[in-house]
DNA sequence: GTCATTTCTTAACTTAAGTGAACGTATTTA
DNA sequence: TAAATACGTTCACTTAAGTTAAGAAATGAC
């Protein structure tokens, strides 16, 4: 469990066993079953996350409905935007799959950059990296259609289709849940033509 | 002009006089005209920007025509993509308005950091905000029509709808040039009756 | 100032997404 | 196990965006 930690941090920095340890000794590992919430709308949290295993999704509930609008799998962190401005959180988190976190708080990171001033570096890599990702990410959205959309995701990242359910991904392509079994039998049509 | 940045700054961190002073001696403001481009496709470059005053956007050139991405305008920074990956850049960067900006570059920053880790807090701190604005901004374009998007961005960066011609605008938008147009017309009829 | 180019709008037509409803099939849970 | 709920698909209909084309208005170049 920590080895999958350390060889993902490897590729950015070395660590030395005492800041290994420093890490496991923050006692931030935890295990979330599968649809548990991890935070609601309007309420406020200081927790970020990291994902170790699993999946955890943020969506809103709009006119009723919930929108899902972003997935966290494996390695990738998510720092949600009330812990940032500090205001009630307009969105939830929860699990898609039993999942296994660290969860952080902006105290214990000040605690362990001051400390450790190569985390703030290692925070600030992944941040912009994550950053220019993101941005790349917006981009395909907004100059494609949902048809390519799906076919982007099939792509990039298979293993969403097989471990989301689809009304989930269907606000996750900005359409509704009809629109997008249509448009799956669009696909399938076409191939077979 | 220097202030413009150093209230900028002061919001996250505070500056010594020794650290002012070693910002400016970097001598990285940069002018530029309208119009002028600052990276394109297929090239590669190590030079982020913040802008100071102005505009810049990104755009991509997919089947013969410009589809914009993104637009940067005062005390907005761009970490192109390109300069992450070290790969050829998927898009264009182009100066909107004459625009003065700071250009900077992974090296001189390394330099910066290690000389003043302030610098690299105060880089991972804009990083993280800018990623939970950037999230933000496109769970609202996912959960949105492109009528309600076009509301939105009238309602919170009224400016850009000024300053940016419109079919750059509606490319923004996700949509066509003529979409934009028709649905423009369509709000000024509902306002009407 | 004139010409050429780019930008914006309008219109008619095509295509695809939104909507509301129905139905079959899991999955929960009492 | 039975009933209830949630999920995915299909259908008919509505609405809006894409496409193609044409023309007016603004901008820029010479």
């Amino acid at each position: 469990m920590h080895d999958l930690l350390f060889d993902f941090i490897s590729k950015y920095i070395s660590l030395t066993d005492d800041e290994k340890n420093a890490i496991v000794s923050l006692d931030v590992f935890r295990s979330f079953k599968k649809g548990a919430a991890l935070l609601k709308e309007g309420q406020k949290s200081n927790d970020g996350y990291f994902v170790l295993k699993g999946c955890i999704r943020t969506y809103y509930i709009i006119g009723g409905d919930e929108k899902t609008t972003a997935f966290y799998t494996e390695m990738e962190a998510l720092t949600p935007h009330c812990v940032i401005n500090k205001a009630p959180s307009e969105y939830y988190i929860s699990c898609v799959e039993d999942t296994i976190l660290i969860v952080s708080n902006p105290d214990m990171e000040a605690e362990m950059f001051s400390k450790f001033p190569k985390f703030e570096s290692l925070c600030r890599i992944l941040a912009e990296e994550f950053l220019a990702k993101q941005q790349i990410n917006f981009d395909e959205f907004k100059t494609s259609s949902p048809e390519q959309r799906y076919l982007n995701l099939l792509q990039k990242r298979p293993d969403l289709i097989q471990r989301v359910p689809q009304h989930q991904l269907a606000s996750y392509l900005g359409i509704k849940p009809q629109s997008l079994s249509r448009l799956r039998a669009r696909i399938l049509e076409k191939d077979k033509g």
